[in-house]
DNA sequence: GAATTGGCGTTATATTATAACAGTACACTT
DNA sequence: AAGTGTACTGTTATAATATAACGCCAATTC
């Protein structure tokens, strides 16, 4: 079974569910959040997001070109980045930097850090929960003097999934 | 004043120390663990390790390169390359994703999380003390059941230092 | 000292990301 | 509706980061 709550509970790892339900829950949401800042989720954008959110796993910025082609775009890197960016600065996806690749936000209306774990068997990547975590972090660096803008957390790791399929 | 210690406390943002001690308590440290390995620091390995400790910022793999040469050495990318992979699987350096550079290790005879501190302002970083954090970490994404293998923080924000700097 | 291994030099190329500028669609004013 | 400015996209070129592949030499092993 397959709610819009749980669209957005980040379990990317359960890959069991009708998932175009999540994408579609997402794009709505993303065409919210751009009309209330006065922004405008374009086509190229709207396509950009909607391939991200489809895969589970993280994807390149060049993994999207050709299926920019194929729906009639221009395909060249900046058409793909200017989205990505766009798509970022809205906090609608996250890059995951030691991949180079980028994936949906899963609750993009809160600010929150930018906290994954990366299953290394099946290369999804799900959103980590992170009201304490943040606290354990912030406790770590503030105690070094240290205040946090930003932070960037990246599990690689196996998911339950993949780990009772090991057994 | 700066004992061996310190020069492993991860206090990359107090730059009012002699870091030559620092350098060279990594080089001294790195030569006993590679003996202990069966590896060989050899010349470039050495230097790379040098100039990488030398800077408290990540140096890039091209940065190093110039450097590399006026020393004598091959200034062609795979040569840098192969001893920034050398040395991270000994664990003598950090790859910061975020930034695509690398830094040294301040403690690698043990293993432990790669986590980091990062200032925008005056772009040093400083391992974080990661006993606590890790097992936040591991409570927070076993709680979704899954196994974290190796870990990735990277946390940007400002340095003691550059905040008092900036009252 | 022959064989094997590991490390380096070298050339070429892959992968990821951005600069710069021209054209086009949209939003806003009048 | 026409004018005007802005934001978005197309396009070409290039920068920045990283690896593949192969041959040579030096060290280690037998
Ligand atoms: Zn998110
Ligand atoms: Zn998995
Ligand atoms: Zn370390
Ligand atoms: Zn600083």
């Amino acid at each position: 079974m397959h709610t819009q709550a749980n669209a957005f509970n980040s379990d990317a790892f359960n890959t069991s569910h009708n998932h175009e339900h999540c994408v579609n829950a997402a794009l709505l949401s993303a065409k919210t959040l751009c009309r209330d800042r006065g922004q405008r989720l374009t086509p190229v954008r709207e396509l950009v997001l909607r391939l991200i959110w489809q895969s589970h796993q993280p994807l390149g910025a060049y993994e999207l070109l050709p299926q920019l082609a194929e729906a009639g775009f221009n395909s060249a890197p900046p058409t793909v980045y200017r989205a990505l960016d766009f798509l970022q600065e809205l906090g609608l996806i996250h890059r995951i930097a030691s991949m180079n690749a980028f994936i949906g936000c899963s609750h993009p209306d809160e600010a929150h850090p930018n906290a994954f774990m990366i299953c290394r068997e099946c290369k999804s990547a799900a959103e980590l929960d992170t009201a304490e975590l943040k606290s354990a972090l912030s406790a770590a660096a503030g105690a070094l003097g240290f205040q946090i803008e930003q932070e960037s957390v990246e599990l690689m790791g196996l998911c339950q999934h993949c780990r009772e399929a090991a057994k």
